[in-house]
DNA sequence: CTGAAAGCGCTTACAG
DNA sequence: CTGAAAGCGCTTACAG
């Protein structure tokens, strides 16, 4: 900045007030600041910005590897903040990396706020957290007040699926469910609830599976050892819906002529062709744009009014080949 | 670290010794010292150490959403650091954000080096950057001697597949392959040269496909409707070997018995059951430990010997369902 | 083993 | 519209 500054014979604060764009500055100037920094390869450093400014910039945002949905939720947080003053800062949680260690590294990076992408550590755990830094949370749902929370409207999803299910005739319904993080009691309790509006509910079974493929796997094996029938499986995400596809496959049960198949999170995965999973969709830009303006509101030290910490986004059920008629079984 | 120090009747030097482990402290005060940040809560702030600090100690990042395969990467970055003094900053490259960017963010960060996952680049636009950060590419080479770079051995990966396909009698191969990055043409040569060595040179096809589902659907296509007909298709990789198998239940070409199909990367998804695809396995692992080894002597000032700035990892071909006799069809 | 002090590259009030 | 100066929270040589 002060080679900037030498070579045009003004002080680094000009140069300063032009980069945030601040007024003070003539357009002349201003011009000739931006043509000089350019052709001097200047990159503003953010460390040294983070430190002065009063007032944070940065979001921090935690996420999980191999996970498309973070991928797109990650996608439409870089699209949220695209036009805004706002910087993203990433941390990732991954086998080798714990989610506690992933959030304290965003708050020595001097964030403003911070984004969970589907947290699986406790509200408790969290709530350790938020005295330090505000707390955004995707894909879950909190009652600690001081944390937001953006997710789907799991009890639509779920009575959009019960709906499509039942009136392709359904009334044996099993449900594969996962126990790993909270979205996983959620979207249960939505399922359960979905059935017993629609007058299915005491044929509801449920089999513990997970969020991988093998967890969807083992779920439908213990569904298919018991002697209860079944002529259509929800499953709590795509990728169990993709293993309880394949077990069902091995023991030559075919979809959906013997049983019908549904999933969750529209993930790239399900509407291939070959695999083609009736799904609920996320609407992952929206719940990243409002993760990102309640960050943004957070770090202006806005309060939301109470009871107003958190937001449903609506989900949209697509309809596939796994799910048909269940008058041919 | 104020309040620690003043807690203790220290000063901040005495405090900054023990976060940084060097000499000079009695183990009494250094247990004392951990012991209150502990109980305050403190984080070091990485923006005040990055400015300050003479050398960096941050290696940055930059990975692609979407990409299983940089995700793997990710996990092995992290497990290859974490013993370490360094941390890991990192920026994605996303449809709404450029690789620019993202190496941008990375020197604004004050990253003592740059680890760029499958560059899209060229080389050219990267070595505007090469004078201000060292940069270690990973998965494409580099003619620049100031690139550091580390990479599957995708020949010795090719000649395995046709090795194996040429052992199962096939002898009409035919290739759909990537234009998008380096590793694309890499690929192609080394299928090329592997036929060429083993007699099946002149019944070579080449079809143009991608690195996405879609695409290898598209090359299968293309290889349709062409009157040469070839026994085994290679693909670029996994996503495009999946569009490809989906094209060919399309079409009701049975795999293996009509033709067989080979993938790249053997992804989570070739290896689910119901895919299945034979695929060249490359070791994540190994090359994030070479990046990491080479952005630390980077980051100290070392230059690798003259025509030592690359290294090439081994690749291991694992056989699934989807390749099979050639004699069959 | 500990303390006093300079300074990393910016931002920000304040004076001109 | 521009300049001089303080200071963010650390690290680091140097003196004790």
């Amino acid at each position: 900045m002060r080679d900037i500054a030498d070579e045009l014979g003004v002080t680094q604060a000009t140069v300063s007030l032009v980069f945030r764009n601040k007024p003070g500055t003539s357009d002349e100037m201003r011009r000739k600041v931006l043509e000089t920094a350019d052709r001097l390869g200047y990159v503003r450093d953010e460390s040294a910005r983070a430190l002065r400014s009063q007032r944070p910039t940065a979001i921090g945002v935690t996420f999980r590897t191999h996970q498309p949905f973070h991928d797109e939720l990650l996608d439409g947080l870089y699209r949220a903040v695209s036009p805004g003053p706002h910087k993203l800062v990433l941390s990732a949680v991954s086998d080798s990396r714990q989610e506690k260690d992933a959030i304290e590294e965003l708050i020595s990076h001097r964030c403003g706020a911070a984004v969970i992408l589907g947290p699986r550590i406790t509200d408790e755990q969290l709530s350790v957290y938020s005295g330090r830094i505000p707390l955004i949370i995707v894909a879950r749902r909190s009652d600690r007040p001081e944390i937001d929370w953006v997710t789907s409207d799991d009890q639509q999803g779920m009575d959009a699926v019960v709906d499509h299910l039942v009136s392709l005739g359904h009334r044996d319904i099993a449900y594969l469910s996962s126990s790993i993080d909270a979205s996983g009691s959620a979207r249960i309790d939505a399922f359960i609830q979905a059935c017993e509006g629609r007058g299915v509910g005491e044929h509801v079974q449920v089999h513990t599976a997970g969020i991988t493929e093998n967890d969807g796997a083992r779920g439908v094996e213990q569904m298919l050892a018991g002697n209860r029938r079944a002529t259509a499986v929800v499953a709590f995400n795509d990728r169990c819906a993709l293993g309880a596809m394949e077990a069902l496959h091995r023991r030559g049960v075919r979809i959906p002529q013997d049983i019908s198949l549904v999933g969750f999170d529209d993930s790239t995965i399900a509407s291939r062709p070959t695999i083609d999973i009736t799904s609920v969709h996320q609407d992952t830009g929206e719940l990243a744009r409002i993760a990102i303006e309640r960050a943004a509101a957070r770090m202006m030290g806005e309060e939301p009014a109470a009871g107003d910490h958190g937001q449903i986004v609506a989900t949209r059920l697509v309809v596939r080949s796994s799910s048909g008629s269940a008058l041919s079984s």
